[in-house]
DNA sequence: ATGGCGATATACTATCGA
């Protein structure tokens, strides 16, 4: 079963990207991040024709999360803990591969939170305590699952080219990385930490300042497996080679697959 | 020390992102 993780900063933009991803990858799941339309507005048709079922939390402008799945999904919308969040960043459905494999699957989109020390640092954290509660209820079910997405978050100083820039960021600061490891620590794996303790690996490159040509990037973008996924897991990657296609989105597609 | 880039909205500028 191929799952992926991609924050496409746009999918009416990057809608040719995607097609060109999916035919050549032929991904089971992908899940969106930074679909930045409402769901009516989502390109369904086209991504229906290859195959896939669509469903979209979408939302104006902003924000905004898709799951796309070969075969049908159940699926729920929004992260469960507060009623009163408008923002499109949560979306959970539970699917299978083409050989009956279940697995529950949620795209994540996880606040950004700068500048810190305002509201929306407090929203980040908020955000983070919430995905906790709900992991550990999920984790409850000794199910495979796959929390994945764009989570804001640069776990360690491996995973920055120039840790050095990122101190005070609302994706490195202590809080931050305290609260993913926290998360992790509830039994989850880190994909790619589970295939290799390299640095150097990254999945988002600004657009800004050369990054891409400096190879200047962070490591943000992940895919957390219960441990009924992770004893599943064969491979985990980054599909570095999208971030040089023509106009792209500042983030690559992560990619696994699971036996 | 700063800006640099890209997307969206009602848009010749502001906001957001990371």
């Amino acid at each position: 079963m191929r799952i992926v993780t991609w924050n496409v900063n746009s999918v009416r933009q990057r809608l040719e990207h995607l097609v060109r991803y999916l035919r050549e990858t032929e991904p089971d799941v992908v899940c969106l991040q930074e679909i930045k339309c409402v769901d009516e507005a989502f390109p369904r048709l086209e991504i229906e024709a290859l195959g896939y079922n669509v469903e979209t939390h979408g939302q104006k402008t902003f924000n905004g999360v898709a799951i796309l799945s070969k075969r049908p999904i159940e699926t729920q919308r929004g992260l469960p803990g507060d009623e009163a969040d408008a923002q499109a960043r949560y979306i959970e459905a539970v699917t299978t591969d083409a050989q009956g494999r279940v697995a529950r699957v949620a795209s994540i989109y996880l606040p950004n939170g700068n500048p810190a020390g305002t509201e929306k640092y407090a929203y980040k954290l908020a955000f983070m305590d919430r995905l906790i509660r709900h992991a550990r209820d999920l984790l409850a079910h000794e199910e495979t699952l796959v929390l994945a997405g764009d989570y804001n978050v640069i776990p360690t100083a491996l995973d920055a080219k120039r840790p050095e820039d990122w101190l005070g960021d609302a994706l490195f600061l202590p809080q931050t990385r305290e609260r993913f490891r926290e998360l992790v620590n509830l039994g989850l794996t880190d994909a790619l930490r589970a295939v290799s303790n390299e640095g150097g690996v990254y999945t988002f490159w600004d657009y800004q300042a050369g990054a891409w040509q400096k190879n200047n990037g962070i490591r943000i973008d992940h895919l957390l497996l219960s441990p009924e996924a992770a004893d599943r897991l064969v491979e985990a990657t980054v599909d570095k080679h999208v971030r040089g296609w023509d106009k792209p989105s500042d983030h690559v597609p992560v990619r696994i697959e699971l036996k």
